[in-house]
DNA sequence: ATGAAAGCGCTAACAA
DNA sequence: TTGTTAGCGCTTTCAT
């Protein structure tokens, strides 16, 4: 292994010098050493050990992005965007997916801050709030939330607005006539986008006097099979709903594949909004009504609100709420 | 910070000890002593320091993964599973996206061997032949290549025999009566997955004694509008194709869309198979006949693979090809 | 069964 | 304009 010592020695200067020079504190250095020390470093193919360079300037460029899964296309789009901000400024990213399970959370946060992470990008589980409370926000870590809150606890927040959202997809339901609204969602278990959706949606059916149906609101398992059961207990209902509002993209998934296998209409014997713009939706038949969230944008905003809570940590914490946008198609009919 | 030297004081032990007792070494360790350090270590809330010890011990327990682009289904069902094995072996994963862009590959692969990572999972672009040569097979970096070889350079490499499924897709279609299949993959650009695809295609043909028509081959730009280019050509033909294998599941997104814009309807005008079974193919209409990766064996290949690289490299280079599976749907039909 | 001391590769005062 | 020196937090040899 070739060290700063070896280029030193080579290119005559002290590793000081060479220090200097990878560090880009080129002001009073001549330029012959900068030649001979580039030189050096060239015929040795030299490449600094970022990891004692870490470890000496208390830094290590390297960002941890905890989610849930990578396979759920809306995080993929976050991570990559992310990745791709954080690459230009010669970060990395650590990726650690939880499967939204609290231990594995916890294993994640406690190895991040082993590592020395620089900060956190938290999708949290919501099953580790002492452990983010005390370990992350009381020591000043820095630390963004993103895509769901910690209930009762101040850290930066950058997620989708998401009563603003669901108010777009139950506006535009409503403003086709429907009145019985199906809604499809995941087990709560303290992830907070999931209650703000159905909180929003039953404040927006209050405000326009619909009856709350409790038996319209489904949650269950957050998967394929969960929004199969879910659509079918929702269309078993004496008075079934002819509207369905799908909070997850990966209940969507389910949903029309239950749909398709019965046999059953959209829009004409059901109407379907999905949340998530995920690529696959204006594949399936017919294409699918979809709030989209401002992926690039969460992105960008949890990166600079991480590096503004890098710089200096005494400023109040923002709560960045952004805009879902209604991609009209023909999955939603008037009634 | 809290340090070793904190837990020391703390356990009236020096810090050799407490180092034994961070590295599981109770060998010669009395009772009492663990018991104090444990105390020690809970009252501190203390964690150890990993960029120090991987300092010192030149192991990072970091493997960097680099991939074209984690939106691709493909890869985020990799690198998911990729991730959750090497978690459970206290092993984290920095994740590089390169969008192919052989220049961004580059400097991943620098970063990454100057943070000292035991490994890289590489999905390569085909641009950095020299680079991958010199700095990592020749100085026996622990290096698997993932998906795609690199042309001319022995190395590990764990990948989809993608003879095997061509053959499998061609030969469904074969005996369902179809002479004339068209074949839609991205531009080869040294990227060999995609090379093996196309020349399995044409072994197949000739071996069935099919003339090869040039036509019936696109290949373009791999995303969504890439897709639909390619179906517009290979439809418009004078003698069109009866049946259509997509290389790629990007692209595959894109035939869809255009199909069911321009109400061609599958099977009946056109059969359809397409390589990835990803999670969305069974919900568009009709669900799309597949060849399956078996991507979970894809990972722990890969994984195993860099392990025992990592633990001596003196073994011959293996190549792991796995088979494909073919999931017969209903988009395609007998002639 | 435990400790002292050297050192991993780098950076940053401070000195010259 | 450059170098000397101490030290980041840990591990490991050698000693006891």
């Amino acid at each position: 292994m070739t060290t700063i010592n070896d280029v030193a020695n080579k290119a005559k200067v002290s590793k000081t010098t060479i220090s200097r020079y990878l560090n880009g504190k080129y002001e009073y250095m001549s330029e012959s050493t900068k030649i001979r020390i580039e030189k050096a470093i060239e015929d040795l193919n030299y490449r600094p050990n970022l990891v004692a360079s870490s470890l000496k300037k208390n830094r290590t460029k390297t960002i941890g992005i905890i989610i849930s899964n990578i396979e759920n296309p809306f995080f993929a789009a976050f991570v990559q965007k992310a990745e791709q901000i954080l690459h230009k400024m010669d970060n990395n990213v650590i990726l650690c997916n939880t499967g939204d399970d609290p231990k594995i959370e916890r294993k994640d946060i406690d190895t991040l801050l082993g590592r020395q992470v620089d900060g956190i990008l938290l999708t949290t589980s919501g099953g580790n709030n002492d452990l983010i409370n005390n370990d992350l926000i009381k020591k000043d870590f820095p630390l963004v939330l993103v895509d769901r809150r910690v209930s009762g606890l101040k850290a930066d927040l950058v997620a989708l607005d998401n009563e603003q959202a669901t108010y777009l997809a139950m506006e535009h339901l409503y403003q086709n006539g429907h009145r019985r609204i199906g809604l499809l969602t995941g087990y709560s278990a303290g992830i907070s986008s999931r209650i703000e959706r159905i909180n929003a949606y039953k404040k927006f059916l209050i405000e326009h006097e619909i009856d709350t149906d409790q038996s319209l609101v489904w949650s269950g398992v957050p998967n394929q099979n969960g929004g199969k059961e879910g659509v079918n207990k929702l269309l078993s209902l004496q008075n079934p709903p002819t509207a369905l509002l799908s909070t997850l993209n990966i209940l969507t998934l389910g949903i029309i594949e239950f749909l398709n296998q019965k046999n059953i209409k959209i829009p004409n014997d059901v109407s379907i909004v999905t949340f998530d713009d995920v690529y696959w939706v204006k594949v399936v038949s017919p294409p699918l009504t979809a709030i989209k969230q401002p992926i690039e944008e969460l992105a960008k905003a949890s990166i600079n609100c991480i590096f503004e809570r890098m710089n200096k940590n005494n400023k109040p914490f923002k709560e960045i709420l952004l805009p879902g946008t209604l991609i009209k198609r023909s999955s939603t009919r008037s009634i």
